[in-house]
Formats: structure tokens, sequence, C-alpha cells
DNA sequence: ACCTGAACACCGTTCAAGT
DNA sequence: ACCTGAACACCGTTCAAGT
């Protein structure tokens, strides 16, 4: 005789993916501080040790969350941008891309900026956002080829257009600026950004 | 016969103060994941159910920290701003102030752009947000008068340059980009988002 | 290799009772 | 008005033991 189908099998089987399935629901749904470790092993029918093979703490599952996360981000502008189009447009195509991204996932976004994770992963981590702001430096470089962008530092430049960007998500996503307006008026801080707040 | 004065009397006397300065001090060398109650009511020597009286819950205390750090923050750009030097170097030192504030503060800055508060508080937040943000909103209002500053909502542009600068207090406090780097180039960053990225 | 169950040392919060 | 002490319902983490 095979054993019950509707009963659980002592081994899981897809344990670690299970417990980051749920983390990412809980977070997006009742933010980071809801999470525990114990209440994911409830959800996945497993005894609240058991994350603690596949997690070696709490902090390994909140930097596996923020890897994932840049992964997405990573890919989200990836699929957004469009090399084709003209610098000002281009730009706009990524920053629409990237505070939507901040607004579908603000919890998430503060983890992943969080300044606490594990030295082991920081590595990882840091690559991980590379791919991200890889996005921003292609597109810079593209534009300075083409004399499209002051010459100087492509990092530097690179910097500046993407803490224009990330600030503004910040500010969003902690509600300092409301998401419709800023969303509005995105184009125009777009615009401002590559052409200055001093008149021309 | 007088009572002992090596001795704690009953009454704290000032235990909502010693409370919140203890915080801050744990926040400041242990991070925010390491303020407990508890702890914080043993460090005053006081018994772990004290501290209910001062702060109804754990966030009360939180948005109290993030309230005072509203106010220094907002007291340092005051104190910064010199509205007597042109713009350039007015936003210069603006910026510095800030970086400089995030630098040494970069717990307290988390936890002041968390996005957790309780309704009750978050007016209050606001108001001291819109303190912090006023130097800014000076600034450009100023300028515009002159004519340094291109034309339309003063509140858009604000947001632009005030963007700019938290998107790079965020990069440096969780270490995307090393602080000495930004540092030194925050003269160019100033100038970059001044300027625009496109070619004059 | 993966999971359980018990144990340990913590939490935040509440509430009657003390001063 | 302010604080204590006990109680309650949670945590994260560890570790022998089970499958």
């Amino acid at each position: 005789m095979a054993p019950m189908p509707t009963q659980r099998p002592y081994h899981h089987g897809d344990l670690r993916a299970t417990l980051l399935k749920s983390a990412e629901h809980t977070l997006r749904t009742r933010g980071a501080a809801a999470l525990s470790l114990r209440e994911l092993a409830r959800e996945a029918g497993v005894s609240h040790a058991a994350p603690g093979r596949h997690f070696k703490d709490k902090q390994a599952l909140l930097d596996a969350l923020a890897l994932a996360g840049y992964e997405r981000l990573a890919q989200t502008l990836e699929t957004a941008d469009e090399p084709g189009l003209a610098l000002e447009q281009r730009l706009a195509g990524l920053a629409r891309a990237y505070i939507g991204f901040a607004v579908d996932n603000a919890a998430l976004l503060e983890l992943m900026f969080a300044r606490k994770h594990d030295p082991d992963v920081s590595e990882q981590l840091a690559a991980a956002v590379d791919r991200s702001v890889g996005s921003f430096t292609r597109l810079i470089a593209d534009a300075q080829e083409r004399g499209e962008i002051v010459a100087g530092d492509p990092e530097r430049i690179t910097l500046v257009a993407a803490a224009g960007m990330h600030g503004l998500a910040a500010f969003i996503a902690n509600g300092t600026f409301p998401v419709e307006e800023a969303l509005a008026g995105l184009d125009e801080h777009v615009h401002l950004v590559l052409h200055g707040l001093r008149p021309r």
C-alpha cells in the first residue's frame, strides 16, 4: 500500500522555496516586522526548527529575499529598457519601471536597502545591485558616446541619475510624496534631471 | 532620617527622557534591531513594565526617536544654510550637511524613513519632514526669484533637488557607495544636479 | 539529508497591586 | 501619577533524537 497522499510526508521536499514564497507574501501583505520563522514554519506545515536547515538564521532568509528582489528588479529594468529610444524617453522608461517596482514592492525595497546583511552575502548582494544599476550605466554610456550626456566619470554620472530615481522612490515608498502625483510628474522629473535646475 | 541617596527612589523622575537617550545610544552603537524595551528598562534600573507608562508600545518609542531625529536634521540644515552664498555653493553647503547627518546617523535615518509610523503621529512627522525639507524649499524659492532656477512648480523642483540628495544619502548609508568617495565628489554631484546631465 | 520535540533565553504587552 | 511583579503569548536558536 502506498502512503495516503493527503498526509504530508516526513520530508517536505521543497521547504526552502516554500518558505521564501510564503515570506514574500507576508512581506507584501503585512510588512517586514510581521515576518517570523516560526509562523512561516507553521504555514508550511513543518516544525519550527525545520527552517534552520535551510537558513542558518533569520537574517539569512532576509538576505535571500533581498537577493531575489534585486534579481527581479534587474530583470524589470532590463525588460523596460528600450535602447532605440531618444535619451529622455529612454530614461523616462527606466524611471517609470523603477518607480513602479518601488510602489509595488515597497516593503521588499526597504529590505533590499537595509544595511545589515551578512558579510558573506554582501558580495553577492553587491553583484545584484550592480546588475540593477547596470541598465542606468548602459544608458549613460550609450548617450555619452553620442555626446548627449556630459563628459566625465560615467560612474559618477550614473550615480547622479540613479540617486535622483532612488530618492524619489524612497519618498514615495515611505509616503512623503503621494504616488499618483509622483507618477504624473515623472516625465518632468526626468527632464529636470537631464536638463538641470538652472535655466538654459 | 532621610532615605539613603545611593539607592534609587521608587519614582525614577525622568524615565521618558532617560529611555529616549538610552535608545539613541543603542541605535547608534548596535542598530535598530538591538532595541528592546526590556533592555532599556534594565539600563534605566527600572522594571520591564515601567516604559509602558511613557510609551504605549514599542512603535511609540520609535516614533519619538524619529521625530527627534527630524528636529535635529531640520536644525542641522537650518544652521548649515547660508542664504548669502551663490546658488551652487549654497546648495553644496546644504548637501554636505545632509550627507554628513546621514553618515553620522545612518541607523536613525533608516528609522526616520521607515514607513510604519502610527497614524496618530504621522501628521506630527509630516510637519517635521516639512521643516527639514524647508531649507531646500527656501533655497529654491530664493533662487527662482532671482531667475537662477528654472520656472515651474517650486515644490516639484525642490523634490528633484531633495531626491537627488536623499538618494545619494541612502546609497551611502547602506554601503552601496563608499562614504569618502561620495563626500569628495559632492560638489560635482551638486553641479550636475543644477546643470543637468546633458551638455550645455 | 532532512525534520521533530524539547529546552533555553529572550521578547512585547497587560494588569492587579503596591507607593 | 508612577512603578512593580507576575502572567501570557509569542519569538530565534540549538541540539539530541528520530526517519
